[in-house]
DNA sequence: TTTTTTACCTACTAGTAAGTAAGTAACTTC
DNA sequence: GAAGTTACTTACTTACTAGTAGGTAAAAAA
């Protein structure tokens, strides 16, 4: 429908994984677009209506990866959503939430109110995964499938953070254990 | 020694840690010092010299602590640690690596170099302290100290991030879950 | 006592940031 | 065919950024 603002989104989300909010600016995604900048300003009257708008589009991709896979095992989902990770890994990009936490203090009002709900949804499709995952069986863990989602979070986060400054190898080793630590014995197999 | 120097180290520290190195200017600490902005760069020419010199007084702080700790136990090695992350999490402020490497693609190379060198020498820290442990019958965990390093790093880290967002008792249900799959049972005493 | 160094200062440059005012060409609706 | 709307433009403001040039008062070294 809207091609120019959905491609703003698009490289904003793009910025924000490889830089971080605070280091992109309208100019930058402005001369990509060989657009001006009020053009940008147009759709996204403030910097912080763009970073809503990526968080936004972003929740609208979990909640749909969530409901395509709902009849899959637990551990399957888990698997979907360590592919995307691997696939980040690779482009050396990180996560919303690795990239918009550590700036969390320097973001508008609107914006935190964001990334908290962002970081609240995640963690909470992670516990239901875990949990459903345990129930059939497929994952061994102690204490609650919310405390389990917050470290397996946690992993998937700083592996992208530490595999761009220490080498790629970074994320197969983190995830590797990590999946052992609840007993996915699929370890090695998230790639395929 | 040099009183002013190290006091621009401290306010540049505690910058980074609450809004991140491109978050805080030369202004910001000239004002709280009282001085004129041109006077921390006599004492850093550069950001980037400020920023290697925050991460230099760290990595002289992690060398000592591990000098006054090394004959204890790795599982009380590591409580030393959590001790301080717990005490960042309640003035919420993030870690160094929490901070810098999401920034990582925007640092001065010479940053970037130092913040790698940061990376290297708390992850080896983290996995001489988990072989002691583990040899000493502290520790019972699967895989190289090495790799489990990287989980007990992210978890630490990642506890900052998201306490800060979801609130503080995240701290605590994160890091008894990490204590917990390293089985050591000293879950929710690392605060005394 | 002269010289040098330390630890700053004022005043400035060049560049970038978010955001705005006002205009316009093309398309849509009435 | 007139009026309004969409999707932009040029030109601008205000505020801040890192960094520099050149000066100075006081202390230390010669």
């Amino acid at each position: 429908m809207n091609d120019t603002r959905n491609q703003i989104i698009t490289l904003a989300d793009d910025f924000i994984r490889t830089r971080g909010f605070n280091a992109f600016s309208y100019a930058d995604i402005a001369a990509i677009m060989d657009l001006q900048k009020p053009a940008i300003h147009y759709y996204f009257p403030s910097k912080a209506d763009l970073g809503i708008s990526v968080i936004d589009k972003e929740l609208e991709t979990i909640t749909r990866n969530r409901d395509l896979h709902h009849n899959l095992p637990g551990d399957e989902q888990l698997k979907e959503l360590v592919q995307t990770f691997f696939a980040s890994s690779r482009s050396r990009k990180i996560c919303l939430t690795g990239s918009l936490t550590p700036e969390y203090t320097t973001l508008p009002q609107r914006l935190q109110d964001k990334v908290q709900e962002m970081c609240r949804s995640i963690l909470d499709w992670m516990a239901a995964c875990l949990e459903k995952g345990r129930a059939e069986g497929r994952f061994v863990f102690q204490g609650t499938p919310q405390d389990r989602a917050l470290l397996v979070m946690s992993g998937l986060l700083s592996s992208l953070l530490l595999s761009r400054v220490l080498g790629e190898d970074i994320f197969d080793r983190m995830i590797g254990q990590l999946l052992q630590d609840i007993n996915a014995n699929f370890s090695h197999q998230y790639k395929k």
